[in-house]
Order: structure tokens, then sequence, then C-alpha cells
RNA sequence: AGGCACGUACGUCAAUGGUAGACGGCUUCCCUUACAAGGAAGAGGUUGGGGGUUCGAAUCCCUCCGUGCCUACCA
């Protein structure tokens, strides 16, 4: 057989996907077990416009992660892709085709332009599924849905038109984000905050009757052409005689109110505010509470209107700000200008400067959705977010203080709003035009011109994507999902929106747990953005690596936040090289063995011969009779059951990072460092006996073991070896896969028996593991050339101790490459010997004729001898303590005291030694 | 401004109130017939500072210092 030395991640990489996919492996019907649980993720859409980052990487990982370790657990799973139309960003990539072209989307026209979007989909779009492919995502393709895609449009119509009917849903004229560029409206969670250099203007308006002026300080000088009143806190005693005065607005001919409201700050600035409820969200608060006019100076353009004064009439928003306040000094109101920092409002996708403006727009009413998702949180604990701290409480704060929700867009791309207008003006909600003509009587409609916002369709994913409204087989089985898998970032924007949806129209949570992942920053500890051009792409660490690597890494990651560290991944690239490696090794040593569970199952307790390695246990018929079994035999069996219930039991907590380093630590440690290790004389014999075979059977059955626990992480190289293991068949799969072709993905996944946990065996293989050690500490210590042999001297007054020292002593002797290894009740040792103590009482020599120098000896012991010594001192003052001694519990009052006792007797053994040296 | 996290080895991160660990890096030795992407043996910590609760604190409480995130507002 030819195997080569290193894996190579993308021979794996290649052909196993196509397999699974085209076999019908990730889709739910492949499990044929009328009475299996159930499993859902819905997948976060990504947008259409997107491609692979990390974040999707991270998430796609943990959700692969669970999907196959239910599948492989004879779930019937159902992870569902699919992508977001993305409103804004997809309609800003095709416009910015069109730029190229010399056009724009008025050239085209509504229908060409949105006919043109559909074929950039059609061409370029969904890069990030083919990307998902390459991840090894197990989610079913024939479930992908788009949320543009007729059905889910469909649902979109319906749930608008029930709220309207619910008055849930209304049109109304309010003050909204408006970006200037994209020329739509956009809710709070779509403006991009962030804090900036400028100026704080501070002008001087005239009071009418009185040679006093006024001051009033504004970042935004241009909008005192729609100042309508001056407000200041009615509790201050410096503008209390000017509360109800009237005065002069500056370079205009209006004259505007003193009011005072509590809403003023009086620290702040001069403690006299202007007041443009037209162009201010607060000021058009205050307006309103006051009845102010609202005179729009700016238009949807950024530039000024004719409201604004001929002189302005026209100017871009930022020429008007300079043509003001060179005006306000040429009148000598600016009293002066100082350098201020404040935050300013972008539009999230274009970075234009957000302009409030006031205009007519479709809201949703949020209290009585609201009061659903907090009822569900109160009363059923849904969803249960993991981590719960923090939150539970930032999700249950923000819906308490949600305010409506503006879900109108002034774009193109997207689901048209379902309402038509008459001639008259009248609005007429329907499902479909013909509803509206029927409605209103008339086939003379307009369609309103506004779409929705994305994130509407995004809300209703959970079950728009299963059919709703038809009460389909998919959203009975389906809904709700067991959990969803996304960033923090939109725990506002999208999570708490299918809370609230899926509870009014499916009266109960969309998904019982909602995990968070953590961030991946960079390695300045900074988010990874693609401005900041620090991003690391996944799909060049899957190239350089390779995709098991890479999901190792993250599925670590769990829910903190952490810095990318490429040492991280390169060393679980080493990881897969080291599963390849021993796999090797076995099936290079693999002739006349087989996988059979029946040979993992050693305990006393082995019973009738019942073949059933598909079996979710380790195995259950009888073992190994004739050649009975070693201790490391016992011992590997005992740690392949605690490794695979502690795995499902981290697995069942979401922590991540703990399975992956108890895979690790069992692969690479106790498979590999000592199983192979000691079982390597049994099986590289020369000849064919039952014995050597059943050693060579039962490594390669524990590998396969192995490779099963490792599946869910690392999806192509345990396939990829799997498929080469004698013995791997049709009888390996979960009972509920039967009907399918072998493969490693719907393999019954190892649950662990506590009943094949043998303490005792690991107490003595411990005893091995400690006596190989100590003498391969005096050989290195002593520098004794790797090549030389030694001999080994051991007294152990223990029997149990001897016969498992006996048992063990060709393995000890290949392992610390000794020439003779003699094992009795008392030491007898030449002077000229390395010494070393070891559990229950026993004590080993490596006699050393004429290269021992004694000195050093002496002082290594003594080295011993102090560490033993200070961790004794802290137990004995432990006890000391009468305290301690009364209220911890005496398991653990014993437990110090057993260890003082050993420690007391190691140290007098050494005493002993350093003695006899003298 | 308010709220919330976090601070553990040189780096990145673990650790139900019970002897602080892993991986990488570092030192020494070894191309020993699965693997040098490997093997063996080591060094490295008063868990940011101070105080408290407790028999016992990395863990719970207070405070200071430092870092990050979120929310609101900054006229």
């Amino acid at each position: 057989m030819d195997i080569p030395k290193q894996y190579d991640p993308k021979q794996a990489e290649l052909h196993h996907y196509e397999r699974w996919e085209t076999a019908g492996y990730f889709a739910p019907e492949i499990n044929k077990d009328p009475n299996a649980p159930v499993f859902t993720i819905v997948i976060p859409p990504p947008n259409v416009t997107g491609s692979l980052h990390m974040g999707h990487a991270l998430q796609h990982t943990i959700m692969d992660v669970m999907t196959r370790h239910k599948r492989m657990t004879g779930y019937r799973t159902l992870w569902l892709p699919g992508m977001d139309h993305a409103g804004i960003s997809t309609q800003l990539m095709v416009n910015r085709e069109l730029k190229k072209e010399g056009k724009n989307r008025h050239d085209l026209g509504r229908e060409k332009f949105v006919e043109r979007v559909w074929k950039w989909k059609a061409d370029s779009g969904g890069q990030i599924t083919v990307q998902m492919r390459r991840e090894g995502a197990s989610v079913d393709w024939s479930h992908e849905r788009f949320t543009m895609d007729e059905d889910l449009s469909r649902a979109v119509r319906e749930v608008f038109v029930r709220l309207y009917e619910d008055g849930m849903i209304y049109r109304g004229n309010r003050i909204v984000n408006w970006c200037p560029q994209d020329q739509t409206v956009l809710s709070d969670l779509e403006v991009d905050k962030a804090p900036q250099a400028g100026k704080l203007f501070y002008l001087q308006y005239p009071v009418k009757g009185s040679d006093r002026r006024i001051t009033v300080a504004t970042t935004r000088p241009e909008t005192m052409l729609g100042d309508t009143a001056v407000a200041v806190n009615p509790n201050d005693e410096r503008f209390r005689d000017l509360v109800g005065a009237t005065v002069q607005l500056p370079l205009t001919n209006r004259d505007i109110p003193v009011i005072a409201d509590e809403y003023v700050d009086m620290e702040f600035g001069t403690g006299a505010v202007k007041i443009t409820p037209a162009h201010d969200p607060n000021d058009y608060e205050m307006g309103l509470r006051h009845k102010l006019p609202e005179v729009v100076v700016i238009d949807q353009f950024a530039k000024m209107t004719k409201d604004a004064g001929d002189r302005f009439a026209g100017l871009d928003r930022y020429k008007a700000r300079e043509k003001v306040v060179e005006e306000f000094e040429q009148v000598g109101l600016l009293e002066k200008v100082i350098d201020y920092e404040f935050s300013i409002s972008r539009c999230e996708r274009c970075k234009t400067v957000i302009e409030p403006l006031i205009s007519t727009q479709w809201f949703m009413r949020m209290d009585g959705l609201r009061d659903l998702a907090l009822e569900l949180m109160s009363e059923k604990h849904k969803p249960a977010f993991v981590p719960e701290v923090p939150y539970e409480r930032i999700y249950t704060n923000w819906l308490e203080n949600l305010r409506d929700w503006t879900i109108s867009r002034q774009l193109w791309w997207g689901h048209q709003i379902p309402a038509w207008y008459t001639k008259n003006g009248e609005v007429v909600v329907a499902r479909s035009e013909a509803e509206a003509r029927a409605k209103a009587g008339t086939s003379d409609l307009i369609q309103d011109q506004d779409v929705l916002d994305t994130w509407f369709s995004s809300a209703l994913w959970p079950f728009s994507t299963l059919g709703w409204p038809n009460v389909t087989e998919d959203l009975k089985t389906f809904y709700p999902s067991s959990v969803l898998v996304t960033a923090r970032d939109i725990i506002f924007l999208w999570v708490s929106r299918m809370v609230m949806m899926g509870a009014k129209f499916m009266g109960r949570e969309p998904f019982d747990d909602v995990f968070i992942t953590g961030t991946i920053l960079d390695s300045q500890g900074q988010r990874m953005s693609k401005t900041k051009m620090n991003g690391v792409d996944p799909v060049e660490v899957f190239d350089k690596y390779g995709v098991d690597a890479t999901r190792l890494t993250l599925a670590q990651v769990g829910t903190t936040d952490i810095r990318w560290n490429e040492k991280q991944v390169e060393s679980y690239r080493n990881f897969a090289n080291k599963i390849w490696n021993a796999a090797r090794f076995c099936l290079l040593n693999s002739e006349g063995a087989s996988v059979d569970a029946g040979l993992l199952v050693l305990g006393p307790q082995a019973s009738s011969p019942a073949p059933m390695s598909s079996q979710a246990q380790v195995g259950n018929t009888a073992g190994d009779v004739t050649y009975g079994p070693s201790i490391h035999d016992r011992w590997i069996i005992s740690r392949l059951n605690k490794t695979a219930i502690s795995v499902n039991q981290a697995l069942a907590a979401y922590q991540f990072h703990e399975a992956v380093q108890t895979l690790y630590h069992f692969f690479w440690d106790d498979f590999c460092d000592w199983y192979i290790e000691l079982t390597k004389n049994d099986v590289t014999g020369e000849e064919a006996t039952q014995q050597r075979n059943n050693a060579r059977s039962r490594v390669i059955t524990v590998l396969e073991q192995a490779l099963r626990l490792l599946h869910p992480f690392m999806p192509y190289i345990t396939e990829e070896l799997w498929q080469r293991l004698p013995g791997v068949g049709k009888q390996s799969l979960h009972p509920a896969y039967a009907d399918a072709e072998p493969t490693i993905m719907l393999a019954a996944y190892p649950a662990g028996d506590t009943s094949l946990i043998d303490e005792e065996a690991e107490w003595e293989m411990q005893a091995t593991i400690d006596l190989i050690s100590r003498v391969r500490n005096i050989r290195s210590e002593m520098n004794i050339k790797p090549g030389e042999r030694v001999r080994v001297l051991v007294g152990a007054p223990d029997e149990r101790l001897r016969s498992v020292y006996n048992s063990a002593g060709a393995q000890i002797s290949r392992l610390v490459r000794a020439s003779e290894i003699s094992i009795s009740d008392r030491l007898e040792a030449p002077r000229a010997s390395a010494r070393a103590v070891l559990v229950g009482g026993a004590e080993l020599a490596v006699p050393l004729e004429g290269l021992i120098d004694f000195d050093q000896e002496r002082q290594r012991l003594r080295r011993e001898q102090e560490k033993l010594q200070s961790e004794a001192t802290k137990l004995e003052a432990q006890l000391q303590n009468s305290n301690f001694v009364e209220r911890a519990p005496a398991e653990r009052v014993a437990e110090v005291r057993n260890r003082i006792a050993d420690i007391a007797q190691r140290t007098s053994q050494l005493q002993q030694t350093i003695e006899n040296l003298q």
C-alpha cells in the first residue's frame, strides 16, 4: 500500500464533498427512522453580493460541527442554506456596473433595472455558495432559498397585509435618516456613527424690541435658515426673562419665538439652542411638543431649497454652510468658532453623511410585537442565549426601549410594498394587484414605488423558508429550529425581529437557542474590516493549511473574541498530519486485520457475540479470549470511552473548545504517544499469528472510533482515511442510514459507555507511564546517548505493581531502550546508579558504571526532594489550620493527608538514596 | 456620559470556590524502520495593583489602574 508521508489536504478536499452532496447525505430524507429526533439550523443568509470572510467561516464551522454531530447521532438534520437579496448593497453593485457603461438606473427604468439585477445575481452572485462547499458545510442544497424567491415574497406580502390589517403597519410623516447618495431612507441600525473633528459655531440672534442678542451654538449653521424657535431650559436664570420673547432670525425676514423646554442642557454651549424641526430628530420631537412649524430648507439631494432664501437655494449643504457663516460674519453676528469633536452619522453602505429629513414612510409599530418577545423570554426563557451573560440582558433591554421601525426604502431592488393608491389618494393594501383591484373596485391603481427594508424578509426567514403561510410538512417538521448561530452585531437587526415575527405568526419562538460567536480580530486586536484592509481571507488559509486545520482552529473560538493567530492553524495542520501518519502506520500493518468493534470490549462484562459496530457505543461483543488483553488495551478502551462521553457532553453544552482539546489530547497523547508505541511489538510481528492480527485489528478499531469522533470537526481527512480502513462498510452506518453507501459522515457517533471505563487499568497504565518517564528523565539528565542501552532495575514491594511492570516489561524496555529490565520486591543496585522514586513505594535505578557524576546525581535528587518539600509545606500549612480540618469536606482533607503521606515516603526514600551515594 | 465585558507563562487562549493547564515559541539532545509538520527531556506564573468574604479565591464582593465592546447623546 502506497501512502504518502505527508497529508495533502487539497487531495482529500477534492472529491468527498461532491459525493456527499450528490448522494443526498446532507438532506434530512437520508434518515429513514420515522421516529428520529429532529435537528434544524437555518443559516444566517449571507448577502448575495458577499464573499466568505472569517466571521462566516467561524459560524459555518460551528453550525457544521453541530449538524454533523447530530446527524451521526441519528437525528433527522436540516441545515438550511440560502442568501439575502441585500437591497442597498446589491443595488449599489449594479449601479457601479452601469456607471462603467456611462449609464444610471434611471436610464434603464425600474423594470429593466430589476431585470439587470437578476442577471447580475445569475452571473456573479452567490460566490459564497461555492466557498461553503469548500468549507465542507453539510447544508441541504435542495432546501436552498433566496429572500426574493416567489415563495418567500409571498410570505412577505402575507405578513405585510396581516400586520396592516391589525393596525401594526402604518404610513406616516416622520423625520428619518436620509441618504442623499442612495436616495433612500435608512433605519437607525443602518447608520454608522463615528466621532469626527468639526467646528462649533456660536451665532447671535437679535432679540426683538431690545438690544440684547441671544447666542446659540451649532455644528450645522446652514440649518439656521430653517429655525423656527430658540429653546432654553425653564430653570435657567440667565434666560428666564427671555422666554416668550421673539427673536429676529438673521439672514431671513422671519421672527421666531424663544421657548422653554426641559430637554435643553444648561451646561452645554450657551444654554440656548436653535430649533430646526425639519432637519434634526431632537428638534423634530421638540417641534411636535411645542407645535412649531417645520421649514424645510434642505432637499433630498442635500441641496438648499427655495425656502432657504433666494441667495441659498440650490446650494449644496456644505457650500451653504460656508455662505451662512460668511454672512453672519459680515453682519457681525458670528460670536466665535471653536474646534469641536462630535459624532457624525453616515450611510452604512456608501458612507455619505446622513441628512435627517421629514418624509412620508411606512412604519411598523413595535410595542405589541415587543411584548410578545418579552413574554417568550419571561415565561419560557426563549430563546436561550449562549452565553447567557450578557446577551440575554442586552436583548431584553433593547426590546424594552424599542421604537417603531421604518420599513420602507426608496430602492428598486427588493420586495415592492403591496400597497396601491387610487386616483383619490386612497390606500389599498393587498396580497396582489388583483386583490387590490377587487378591494378598491377599480383597476386604475398605482402601486407604491418603495420596497421593504431587507431585514423585513430576513425576519421571516425561519418560517418563510419552510413554506409558510402554507402548513407544509417541512414547516411542521422543522419549525422551530434548534439553534441559531450568529454574530453579536445583528442581535437587534435580525435575531430580535425573527423572534417577534415568529411569535406573532407561528405562535412560538423560531429557535430554542441562540449561540453568539466571538469575534475574530486581527493580530493587533482590531476588528477585521474591508476598509482597514486587515481581513484574513479564509480561502487563503484553507489553501495554506487545509480546511480541516482551519475548522479546528475556528471551532475552538466558540464565544470568545480572539486575535487571529496563524500559528494555531499551523499547529492543527500538524495535528492533521499526525492523524494521517497514525493511520498510515495502522494501514501499513493491517494485513490480516479488520475494524471490529467487538474487540473493544475487554471488560469482565463482555457478553454474547453480536457484531453490531453500528451501535452508538464502543462495541458490545466478546473480546479476545485466547490471548488476554494487555493493560494498555484495557486502558485505551477506557480512555476512548471517557473521551467519547466528554466530547458528547461538551458539544451538548456548546463547549467547543473543550471538545477540541479533549480530542486533540486523546488522539495525540493517549493514542499515538502511548497506545501505538505500546502495541507496536505485537502489531509489527513478522508472523501472521492470531495475536498479531488481533493487536492489529484492535489498533485499527480504536483509530476508526477516533476518526468518527473527529469527523464533525475534520470532515475531509476523516472521510479520506476511513474509506481506506479494512472492515468498514454498511454495517458501520448508524441504523437510521442503513440504505446509504458507506461514509463516515453517516456512521454512528460513539456515545461512550461508562461500563467500559476501567479505573484500575488507568491506574496501572499510569504507573507504567511513570516508570518510563523516570527512566527517560534520567537518560536525558545524565546525557546518555540515544543509541546506548541501559539496565533498568526496579524494586517494588507492592505485588500488584510488580505484576504491572512485569507484564509491560517488553514495551518498557523498548520505550526506554533498555538492555534488560529486572523487577524485584527490593531494589538492589550498584552504588554507581541514577535513582528515582516511583508510586507505591517503588524505586528505580539505572546503573551507570563510569558514567555517573556523584555530585551531579546528588544535586538532581536534591532538586527532586525540594520540589516535593515545597508542595508538602503548603499542604501541611493547610492541615495546621484547624478551620480547614473542621469545615472542609472530609474527602478533601483525606486527599491532602494522603498526598502528604505519599510525599513523606518519597522524600525519605530520596534521602536514603542520597545518603547511600556518600 | 451611561452600561457591559475583559486583564492568567514571551505570544494566543483554557481552567463547576479545592495542587493554575494547553498550543505555539524558547533551551538541551535525537533524521530511533507511522510522522523532523516528528520524538525525548526541560525552563518559564505571588493569575494587573490594593482591600474584603471564605477553612480555601484566577474564580465571589469593593476599589484603583489598563484595554475593549455596546447604547444614548453631544445642540
